[in-house]
DNA sequence: CGTCGCTTTGATAGCCTTCAAGAAATGTGG
DNA sequence: CCACATTTCTTGAAGGCTATCAAAGCGACG
C-alpha cells in the first residue's frame, strides 16, 4: 500500500468523489474520512480484489477502472455475478459472514478504496453514513434492475436492457453514455447475462450492421439509442 | 397504529426475534429499539405496504407473513422484482432517493416493523447496527442468488433453484424446509422467474407425477429433495 | 347452480442452445 | 518484422425447449 500524502484525503483528488462516499463532504470532514478508507495500489487486468474464502474484513468502493465478482456453483461453473464501476459498492454481500463467497477480478487497470467493516459505524460521525445508504441503495437499484432485464426471455432485450443500464452508470459518472468502454470480455457478458457467447455475439453483429451501435473490441458505441431502446421496453423507469 | 406496551420491546415476543435486528440484543437495549422500530397494524391479503411514488421514509422488516415487490415497467408490465419472508429487509432500495420504485404488498396476513430512515444511525448506538449490516449483507447474498437463478436458462433449473432457496429461507426462520407455504400465486411466481405461467404449471406437475413434489394450493411440499437438487446444479454454495 | 378466477393441458412456431468449424485478433519467439 | 500458436470472436446447421395461442378443468364464492 501506497504511503498517503495526510495533508489532504484520499478522496480530495479522486475523480469520483461527487458519486461517492464523500459526496456532500468538504474541507476537514474530508482529511478525517481516511481515518476509514484505505486506497490500494493499482491493480491491473486480471488481478483478485478478494476471492471465495478471504476473510471480508473491508467492504470496496471503485475508485477507478472495472471490477467483475464471479462466484463458483456446485456445478463447477463460474458466474459472472456483476459488474462494478467507479463510484460503486464491491463486497457488499461479505457483511452477512465472516468470508466471502465470491470473487472480484480486476477486469483491467483500476484502483479501490477500502473500508473495514469495524470502522463502518464511524462513518455516521464523519458525516459519510449518509452516502454510505444512497450508495447501498443504489445498488440494490441496480441489482434489481439486473433482475428485471433477466427476466426477459428474449436475448436481444436482455442485451439492449444491459446496455441501457451501461448508459445510466456512466452517464452518473459524466460520461458520454453512448461511448461504452465496457471493459469485460465477450464471454464474461455473455455469462453475466445468461446466454451464450454466439447468441450474443450474433445480436451485437446484427445490431452492427443495422448500425445501431458500433464495436470496437470491449468499446460498444452506440449510434441508434432509440432503435436500442425498443429492444428493451422493460427498463422504461430507469 | 396499535398502542405499544412500552414496558417491553415490541421485539420482545417477535417471532423471528432471533434472526432479525434484535438477535444481539437483550433487557434493556430491547427496550431502547422501540425508539426506533415501530410495529405495523396487521395487514391482509393484497394490501399495500407502499407504492410507487411514495416517499421513503421508512425501510421495513418482515414480522409475520410474506411480501411481494412489484415493479410497472415503461411497457406497463408488471414484474415481481422480489418476496419478502420474515425476518427480512424490505424498502432498501428507497435508500437511494425521496422515493419508492417498486410496490410492496402483503400475500396474506402479515405485519412489519417499519424503521425510519433517519433514525437508521442510532441503531449503532442501541447496539443493532451489526444486526442490519448483516441483513444488509444476507439481502445481497439472496439477490446474488436469484440473479445466478434467473441466469439458468432451462425452466426446471430456475425453478428448482427458487424452490432451493426458498428452503433455505424458511430452515433459517425453524420451519420444515420440505414444507414451503408460499403464499404467492403461480401468476407472480411465473412472473417472478421469467417464466409462463404455462411453463411453470407443466414443470410442476411434472414433478408432482413423478412423487418428487406434492402440491396444494399455495403449499409445496418437497418429496425428494435430492431429485430436485439435480434440477439446480447452479446452486451448490447455497 | 352458475360465474369468475386460477390452473392445467394441448399443438404449433420461434428462439436459443448446442455442436462444429472457420475467421480474426492477440501474443510470442525467431 | 514476420511466422506461428493461442485466444477470442464469428458464422452455420440442427434440435430442443419455451413462448404463444387456444381451450378445457377445477375451485371458490355468491
Amino acid at each position: 500500500m501506497p504511503v498517503l500524502a495526510r495533508a489532504t484525503s484520499v478522496c480530495t483528488l479522486c475523480p469520483t468523489r461527487s458519486v461517492c462516499i464523500a459526496a456532500d463532504l468538504d474541507g476537514a470532514a474530508l482529511s478525517h474520512l481516511d481515518d476509514c478508507l484505505s486506497t490500494s495500489d493499482p491493480l491491473g487486468k486480471g488481478d483478485i480484489l478478494y476471492r471465495t474464502g478471504d476473510r471480508s474484513e473491508h467492504c470496496y468502493l471503485v475508485r477507478s477502472g472495472a471490477f467483475k465478482t464471479t462466484e463458483t456453483t456446485g456445478a463447477g461453473e463460474e458466474y459472472v455475478t456483476g459488474f462494478a464501476f467507479p463510484g460503486e459498492l464491491l463486497g457488499l454481500s461479505g457483511l452477512r459472514a465472516a468470508h466471502f463467497e465470491e470473487t472480484a477480478i480486476a477486469l483491467g487497470s483500476g484502483t479501490v478504496c477500502r473500508i473495514r467493516l469495524q470502522e463502518l459505524p464511524r462513518l455516521w460521525s464523519l458525516g459519510a453514513g449518509q452516502a454510505l445508504l444512497r450508495l447501498i441503495g443504489e445498488h440494490e437499484r441496480l441489482r434489481i434492475n439486473l433482475q428485471v432485464n433477466l427476466c426477459q426471455s428474449r436475448a436481444p432485450a436482455r442485451i439492449a436492457g444491459f446496455l441501457s443500464l451501461a448508459k445510466l452508470r456512466f452517464a452518473r459518472l459524466g460520461f458520454d453514455p453512448n461511448h461504452l468502454p465496457l471493459s469485460m470480455s465477450r464471454t464474461d457478458l455473455a455469462n453475466h447475462l445468461g446466454l451464450t457467447l454466439e447468441c450474443l455475439s450474433r445480436v451485437l453483429n446484427t445490431w452492427r450492421r443495422t448500425g445501431v451501435i458500433d464495436t470496437d473490441r470491449d468499446l460498444i458505441r452506440i449510434l441508434k439509442p432509440d432503435e436500442l431502446a425498443c429492444s428493451a421496453p422493460h427498463l422504461g423507469g430507469v
